[in-house]
DNA sequence: GTCCTGTATTGACGAACGTCGATATACTCA
DNA sequence: TGAGTATATCGACGTTCGTCAATACAGGAC
């Protein structure tokens, strides 16, 4: 069979190839950190005690806050990172449980923590 | 200044932004390793002592043989991987002085040599 | 209740990506 | 030389991505 449709489906039958679960979700989670900004995002929560609220962020980059936003969403639907309403403000911080289920992955964020600056000033209580 | 060049001109700078050029570099190849094929190759050729020639991962992925040049490049661009000319075959090996070189890499590269089958017969001399 | 402020969502845009078939290049063998 | 094989490049296609302005949705203060 040579038609357009077989064709069609053999693409399809590829793109769903399982390969292992595991190797796609570490993909999807290095993909994630490919961005700069969120690299940047995920190892500095990494290097953060306890939890940085999105004003930070958005004062440390100089990206929109709707970016900063999409950005943060990306990270936690992968759930590297989670997020916590105090008041008004949301707070993230990073899932350290979910770094350790990837091989060195903590090594590499740990890596990054020079490069990645803090904000000097907080901007919430 | 709002006028529409004005903020095009802001537009440019932003995209110009240097953030920190490791930290750039690491975005890149985790990036790069994003893509489900590309880090089974990296991982396989990670695993491997020596090197592989391209029929193997031809035989080892579902996809046609441009695409598998294509992921080949792109990883060769990043110097993860090099290639070697030999008669008619070209081989591919990792760089491990450049996965080295990324804090964590190697133990995650390692930690995938489960998942990724070898092929199962050599179809190079 | 109404305002105000912090954050998320929506919709749109251009750029980059993954994939392919067709074609080009490089090498071997006869 | 010419035919055959292995790999790379080209050009195109649909999809995904990063970014933004505009808007919606909270919660606190009044």
């Amino acid at each position: 069979m040579s038609t357009a449709a077989g064709r069609d489906e053999i693409l399809r039958l590829r793109r769903k190839a399982p390969a292992s679960p595991w190797l796609e979700d570490i993909a999807a989670i290095l993909r994630a950190l490919g961005d700069p900004t969120r690299l940047a995002i995920a190892a500095l929560l990494f290097a953060t005690e306890g939890e940085l609220c999105v004003c930070h962020l958005e004062a440390r980059f100089d990206l929109a806050q709707p970016t900063i936003s999409h950005h943060l969403k990306v990270l936690r639907e992968l759930a590297l990172v989670t997020a916590t309403r105090r008041a008004t403000w949301i707070h993230y911080a990073i899932d350290r449980e979910r770094v350790a289920s990837v091989p060195g992955l903590a090594a590499l964020l740990g890596g990054l923590a020079r490069e990645v600056t803090r904000p000097k000033r907080a901007c919430c209580p």
